[in-house]
DNA sequence: TTTCTGAAAATGTGATCACAAAACAAGTAT
DNA sequence: ATACTTGTTTTGTGATCACATTTTCAGAAA
């Protein structure tokens, strides 16, 4: 049996075995730390945390439920496969889900806010230069999630995360094949129009963004990238 | 410590207890057995169910992951509160995320499929003057489920479960303070839509339903449902 | 009556263990 | 070579227990 290797995490004080356990594999789900039907096993984990089978499970079992793992019949627990046509429904779902919660948040954004959104977006671009493919992911991340948690009340963003969880083992994969990122500049277009409260623009921004994002790679692609994880 | 008293469910054979707790508090809270504010206790869900602790805190936790409890900081497990404006929150995301899903379902579904949702459709009416609330509750549910379902890639089920699970516990406040329950005939309207398949017009029926149906309810009677909760 | 204090009870957490089912490996038969 | 069988190992499951934190509540003090 293979040691598991996991994208370090570092633990913050406080914090229970089991959300340190939730925490940090969620984490490498949606990097694409990954790969589609990678299976993973429960005292495997535990060991690789340094802890017990108890949180591990428990964990595992929350992760299952927001779509990031499933539990086979079995009772294997792997990584999903992802289909064209699931990856073309995720898609979708990302570009419906992500332009409400956008449109919602217009309201919400102050100044200030948005000049902190600038900040992420220049810290984007940085990483895509400096070839930083992880980081660039994570900050784009973050880009998105600043927009959509300035609505208060919000609700819409455990479940745009559950797609963006769904969508991190084909990421992993496209990060691997794809020579380098490019810049795709609706950000701007998304800023200027969230600096002028346009809600309709900034939805209309942030779905062509997805869109033209990873929303981008058409089905051959997409076939291609998942021959390639066998 | 009262005696806890959930919704009778029977434990099909072969499944394990953790998904049979999960199942059956998903079920006592989709149908709004659960008060918003209401406490529940690991040991004392274990007991009801008779079980242990171990399977039943892995169910809770699935449960808070999915937004239908909360964990507090306290670490204490409550049913969550709901404001005015999570309420608007949420009805806006049903008719986002299920629109779009039946848009998509449209071309999947066959003649067949129609007759057998026909046929639900006629069960919801039925438990409706016969006075059953919670029957009535529950075909609709599944009134829904079977059009969106119909697309086998679909995505968007859990999700919009997700959100059918935090309107559970509002539901059951209103359910106990509502006379008796209206047919809205929108079902009707998507129906004859489903028929034609035409996806516009069943989307659109769709979201009339859920907005004249639970969404119909506006912020003076949310705010008078939810001062009768307590 | 109200507020404070401290002991007792309740509760979440996580490690451990026994058990059953599944996966695996090796050897045998066809 | 392939298919089958059997014994071993791995793995998920669930009950139990010890521990730390929180809650509860009775009794004392103001």
């Amino acid at each position: 049996m293979k040691a598991l290797v996991l994208p370090p995490f570092p633990r913050p004080e406080g914090i229970t075995t089991h959300d340190y356990a939730f925490a940090r594999l969620r984490q490498a789900i949606m990097v694409g730390a990954f790969r589609p039907g990678t299976s993973v096993t429960i005292r495997g984990l535990a060991e690789a945390l340094e802890s017990s089978p108890t949180p591990v499970r428990e964990a595992l079992r929350q992760l299952t439920s927001i779509g990031a793992l499933h539990f086979l019949e079995n009772r294997r627990i792997v990584v999903p496969r992802i289909t064209p046509a699931r990856f073309e429904e995720l898609i979708s779902l990302r570009i419906v889900l992500e332009s409400h919660a956008a449109r919602r948040a217009v309201a919400h954004l102050s100044d200030r806010q948005i000049d902190r959104i600038v900040a992420t977006d220049e810290a984007i671009e940085a990483a895509i230069l400096a070839g930083e493919k992880a980081a660039a992911l994570i900050a784009n991340q973050e880009f998105h999630r600043q927009i959509y948690t300035a609505n208060p009340d919000q609700i819409a963003m455990p479940l745009i995360e559950s797609v963006w969880l769904q969508l991190g083992p084909i990421l992993g994969i496209a990060m691997e094949h794809v020579a380098e990122l490019y810049v795709v500049d609706r950000h701007r277009e998304a800023i200027e129009a969230l600096r002028r409260r346009d809600k309709d623009a900034v939805a209309e921004a942030i779905g062509a963004d997805i869109r033209e994002g990873i929303g981008g790679f058409d089905q051959q692609a997409i076939a291609k990238l998942l021959s390639l994880a066998g």
